[in-house]
DNA sequence: CGAAAAGCATGACATAGATCAAGTAGGTGT
DNA sequence: ACACCTACTTGATCTATGTCATGCTTTTCG
């Protein structure tokens, strides 16, 4: 198994911190929920079939704040005092130990993070910073186990939103145990092809990220890349460009109880 | 990334069928409840805090029955008719593509299997099969969601249970990513070490599993107990001996975020 | 009891993938 | 335009780990 990323990004910047006396050199742009935030959450599955009584609980106490880029929102082994929901730009979730560390997810809008360290009270297990300008929703965690204590609807809502998580982190376990680093990446372009919904399309993060992500060093995904050529795949900077979807799809033999994240 | 286990056990055991008609050359040892399995599953986190007529509707669809070793009892990719319980032996969860397969858990009592496939009511991801001769409570989907629509209790214990799972997955990726398979092995016998109190224990799995566990070759796994001699670890047949905890865990460096999995 | 089969260990070898060291191209700020 | 980054590429190694072959135990089962 790879030992990755021991020189990943590890930036000169002030962990944001939200009671109030910000450390980040960059201004908080805005602490209060604006009503025009409110529909934008609303409409998220986790969210929009409680009662109005206890979505007015959750958004009471909650923040809006744009984040710039490389910020780093919450630390691994923190205690959960928000969950977060990403309604602008760009999220990175990453894990560190003894000196390593790798890209577990990236989390675009609309999406919460975090879920299950929010309900169980229990401490973040991962990292997130910003990898773009972002606008994140957090709400107190405390708020948030009101919420689901006092309201039947939400508590299902979080079910199965927890659901979800549980079964995309099991895919994803399935995917790196039984495949190699080519065929984890032939399936992550396979993924966004059908995603992107045409034979053209950019990645969805930088490359060095992509590699962390797909559990290999940049210089192994940059000889991955090539390696696909024969299969029909043209990689241009961030620009991906299918040729033979058949030959891909034959190397990468996408499977929907690893690569479907709808079921 | 490992190839594993492309020559897994593949048992020529005829999946065990739940529609009556058996086709295992095993009898079913009984198919209804009986009243003194009830406390059993009661006690359980999941159930100990609900309605006890919510409980009885689960209880009452619910089977009972004694499966030999190597019984497939669910295959991934089938509807998730039965949320399993295991209360007496040991269940393998295991996943396989494209002819490779890998051990993805070992369920032991008292626990419940892939209960978000049953909330989601979508097919399971992973297989199972008994590796003991092994005692399983199985609770019809349909009735689990119905008790779960309709006790809010319940609903949040699942809640919590479905947290702790999604934890458990994501802290066994950041195992995977980060760590060596020396490293994993390290951990794996330091996280042993702890559950059993004492120095000296049994392997909870025989070798091959552990390996496919751990993401590594049974030659691999022969070579990597070797390699822990000098920090102190003796291994004969399944029987672990500690002689130096503070080498081990100088190797292993365990991290509550990884391998405790009470938070 | 003896044969067959598992499970495991070990050596020799192959290979995927990490590491190290340059080098290139594209963007950014002065 | 310039220097300066940073991201990325590429080639040359090196290392961890997979694969194959073999033999030794232990267990299973007729």
């Amino acid at each position: 198994m790879p030992l990755l990323n021991v020189a990943d990004i590890r930036l000169p910047v002030d962990k944001y911190q939200l009671d109030g006396r910000c450390r980040s050199k960059y201004p908080i742009r805005q602490l209060l929920m604006r009503p025009e935030d409110i529909p934008e959450i609303r409409t998220l599955d986790l969210f929009q079939n409680m009662s109005d009584d206890t979505f007015k609980v959750l958004v009471r106490g909650a923040y809006v704040q744009n984040f710039p880029p490389q910020i780093d929102l919450v630390e691994e082994g923190d205690p959960a005092d928000f969950l977060h929901i990403v309604v602008g730009g760009c999220v990175e979730l990453y894990a560190n130990w003894n000196g390593r560390d790798t890209t577990m997810a990236m989390v675009r809008p609309i999406s919460t993070f975090i879920l299950a360290a929010t309900i169980k009270d229990g401490p973040y297990l991962m990292s997130a910073r910003t990898v773009e300008k972002s606008r994140v929703v957090l709400l107190p965690s405390n708020d948030v186990r009101t919420a689901f204590e006092q309201d039947g609807v939400f508590a299902r809502s979080v079910v199965n939103e927890l659901a979800n998580c549980y079964r995309s982190v099991v895919k994803n376990t399935k995917n790196l145990k039984l495949r190699t680093s080519l065929e984890r990446l032939a399936n992550y372009i396979s993924r966004s092809q059908i995603r992107a919904g045409s034979l053209e399309f950019d990645l969805m993060m930088d490359k060095r990220r992509l590699a962390s992500f797909l559990g290999m060093t940049p210089e192994n995904l940059s000889r991955a890349i090539k390696a696909l050529r024969p299969y029909g795949v043209m990689v241009d900077g961030a620009r991906v460009t299918i040729t033979n979807l058949e030959d891909l799809n034959q190397l990468a033999r996408p499977d929907p109880l690893i690569d479907d994240f709808s079921v």
